[in-house]
DNA sequence: AGCATTAATTATCTTTTGTTAATGCACAGC
DNA sequence: GCTGTGCATTAACAAAAGATAATTAATGCT
């Protein structure tokens, strides 16, 4: 699909720098500009809004995963979410700079760029067509069933925000579903 | 942002086939594929989900916009959801053959592409949001501030779905936001 | 370990939404 | 112009979710 030689292979992960940063470390503010993405090596982290002074998730990654505020990432404006660790985590760290950098000196790297925001787009998709399509319950049953990591690592309350409900409410979800 | 020769609009301009096609004409059938993406310049369009044989509506488009089930055009996946016209309407009807002839020949239509994909992400992110962050009451203010032209162009029980309620519930938040 | 803080559950009550059904309206087709 | 069909509204009841508060559980910190 984006097959690379070595040379740019090496260009690709030299772009990228080694970070460590401690739970609940905020690595984006809301309204501020996104200039870095994060690649998670070790640990977890979510995206949330916030509203009248409430944080409302938007997502969570884990190991593997890509996190940044995309939006604020690709066009250099003010993000409307928060990025912040949830665990104490190893971060590969790609700024919005160097990633220019790279698609201008290798135009390949511009496959790049759209494939996330491709899979971005199809994984959004997915999320907020559960929100026309189920019921808060069927979507915390959905979300045990393709993201079980979420509810084994991530606060009950973010969760509750994540799914649309009150933390209240899932708590009486969570008893309907397993009583 | 992308600017093009006259020969590269020229090429833009004749891979698009005008078509016309009446009211609650299908596009493109749940599961299929989409061979096609539709430039409306008469008429409304909406992408639908179909649940328990229910029409889930996930979107409205009017004249001046792009309609296509995007996941499937870009990809060429079959589509989790149906595109049909609304109104007798006026299309320019570009398929993904010409799109990927005219990228393959000038490259500076994968910016075309770019930009379609992070408009819709954008656009998309916007919408999910709205679904953590505002009420069914709330989201049906915002369609009247933002997409007035929706409540003149679309049937109520078309709107309630892509509202999340039910046609009955929306009649209520009508009545209580109007009274 | 002990204390303080935060989270999760449970209870009670209110509000909203879903469901089903009935009514009134509008529009399409004949 | 009539008639039938589908749509929006209203009503009545059931189910679910929000709000608030109290209790219990978990977590963090020194």
């Amino acid at each position: 699909m984006m097959p690379l030689s070595e040379k740019q292979w090496q260009a690709f992960s030299e772009a990228f720098i080694y970070r460590e940063v401690p739970k609940r470390h905020l690595l984006t503010a809301a309204g501020s500009i996104a200039r870095e993405a994060y690649f998670i090596n070790k640990g977890a982290g979510r995206l949330y809004f916030i509203k009248d002074g409430e944080e409302i998730s938007a997502n969570f990654m884990f190991e593997g995963g890509f996190i940044t505020s995309l939006e604020s990432f690709l066009l250099q404006i003010p993000s409307r979410q928060a990025v912040e660790t949830l665990e104490d985590s190893e971060l590969l760290v790609l700024s919005k700079e160097r990633l220019d950098a790279l698609v201008a000196q290798q135009p390949v790297f511009n496959l790049f760029n759209k494939a996330i925001a491709e899979m971005a787009f199809i994984m959004l998709q997915r999320r907020a067509s559960s929100f026309i399509l189920d019921s808060p319950e069927e979507r915390y049953n959905n979300m045990l069933a393709q993201r079980p990591e979420i509810l084994n690592r991530v606060p009950q309350h973010m969760i509750a925000s994540y799914l649309g409900v009150t933390p209240v409410s899932l708590s009486r979800i969570r008893k309907r579903v397993s009583g």
